[in-house]
DNA sequence: GATGAATGAGTGTTCATTCAT
DNA sequence: CATGAATGAACACTCATTCAT
């Protein structure tokens, strides 16, 4: 029998990510993203269950990926104010070179996909970063305001800010950055 | 297009957004709008010139009512921090009152319709918030960051805390609220 | 708005019947049926719900023919024999007459789409023929064997005599019906 | 195609009666046969030419094997009423044994598949029965009527009666059967 | 102004079959 | 001999939109 291609699978997830970042999640259909990675859309069902299976999958498997870059050189010992100036800098390299499946999570999470995936399960790629927030709680250098609103003032303006779509008048500049940081920081210490 | 009977083209708003809302934008299609509006899929092309003219004006509809409600009681000479603890729960009185219109209209931000926006035009609305972050800024009371950062830090938290299906740990009571404010105030001033 | 067209559906009952008999239930496809009758396969659609509902509903139209065709000049107080060879005989012209139509009814009858009939309903058609055997056996005409017995001696010979596919061999002929006929009744009489 | 393997071939023609009886010809796939039958789809091919072959084959083989039971202990020299009567006893048996493999081969006949078979060929396992009716005929017992009617009468009435999903009413008991071979011979007897 | 009928183009998905291993 | 991978063609069905009334 012919051996399965895992470069077809991989072919398929950015296939994905193009297709629904170029005319939307409403508007992409299975034979276009068939099409996009250069298989037949019958094959594509030899690597995904459905359509859903898919989508969902294209996007656990970026959030893997994100989480695993924005903990890079993660060292628990260090000061919590040098942990989290480490994790912002992953995120905004990652998301400033990751721009196209950066936006695809984002699509995703705001489709009603969204409430296909097990969010306990992707929890867990972010679980060092909660661990930080409490000892940097207990240590009373940040703000004992639970973990939504860490992450709306410290991850979410990443998120906005590294994507020219929503800040068209924002510069990712070294300057810029740091700055943004400095926000945040000011925001979550105590 | 437009017509008199502003009733039907009220009627097809709401069912916009009530169906986009529960079937996501990729399900929605014109004959289940109409229906839910309670007309003919062929009366919808009397009000809107097709399915991009509705969910665009519906959007935008959204958008100058938010905005409208985000300035109520505004009050140019107040001092900046006030003016902002204004904005900050005119916004969050908002988006909790108004959740259906908020989330579609966070779907729709994030598809590639946001594209057809003429965003210049719904910059308009939030005009005197932009004077009040400029007389902040010439104040010296807030940081000098260009006005991403500030809605990044402002308007963003709110849209998200507010928001049940991200932040389901996040409860909208008058005590998160300020706290909340606190934090986005300390990542503003200077 | 354009008007309902009666006859459309009549092309589809039609189209169905000779699709069916021409390649097969299992081969049959909305849209060859649809060219069949000369419609698009979503016209289909405006008159019946889907594939199902049009081969449920061709089936019952022709069963409520078949049925009223058989109980034509049918006299209750006329000898039992009498009625027999009538209905008999009225079956015989329907199925000789109505081939497409009975050959259909063969074939769905033969399939699982048999069991989303409401047989309840079609027993209706026939019930005159019920009583009739009713009285024959209180009048000691009739061997007094249960209604299924009834039917494979009286009804279904005609159904497989009258199939030039099932009996090459039996010629249609005045002759050849009185012989069966006779011996139906041979079966049935006491 | 053949080969040696003759259980895998047993097991397709079961797999196939199976998967057809459960979902219906329609519905059959060759893809869920061979899964049934524990095989890959492409081993099917090693044994059948095409699945129009593989249907044709599995109804010959239940063809053959019937033919073989109704002529079970068959006696050319009884008497006619005799050996007609352990044909009909014989038949029941085997309906009665094997109603999955009768149901396909009802399925099948009512199927545009039923031209692909050499009839004439199948018409040789029943041969021993049309001799007998002809001695019948000869000896002035049996009606003379032509093979078709004589099968409508002596073999039909048991395929409809013995098929619990045309006869919900008609129990298989000793006396029922006996019942229904007198008015089949009521009706073939002189 | 308002509508149900109508449709070509498209949807997600499965099919029978072949091929490389 | 046996297989999972691969696919063009087809499936049932829905779409956004137009048309006749």
């Amino acid at each position: 029998m012919r051996t399965r291609d895992d470069k077809k699978q991989e072919a398929l997830f950015l296939a994905t990510i193009r297709v629904v970042n170029e005319i939307g999640f409403a508007a992409s259909s299975v034979s276009k993203i068939a099409k996009e990675a250069g298989v037949s859309p019958a094959t594509l069902y030899i690597y995904f269950a459905n359509k859903e299976d898919l989508l969902v999958s294209t996007y656990i498997e970026i959030k893997r990926s994100m989480g695993a870059a924005m903990l890079e050189e993660f060292d628990e010992r260090a000061p919590v104010h040098d942990i989290f100036h480490r994790i912002w800098r992953n995120t905004f390299a990652y998301v400033s070179e990751n721009l196209e499946e950066f936006r695809y999570a984002e699509q995703f999470s705001n489709s009603p996909f969204r409430d296909q995936v097990d969010m306990e399960q992707l929890q867990e790629y972010f679980a060092p970063i909660i661990r930080v927030v409490n000892r940097g709680v207990e240590e009373k250098i940040l703000k004992d305001v639970g973990m939504d609103m860490m992450g709306v003032f410290l991850i979410h303006p990443i998120m906005v800010l590294a994507n020219p779509r929503h800040c068209k008048g924002f510069e990712v500049t070294e300057e810029n950055i740091e700055t943004a940081f400095r926000m945040a920081w000011d925001a979550l210490r105590l």
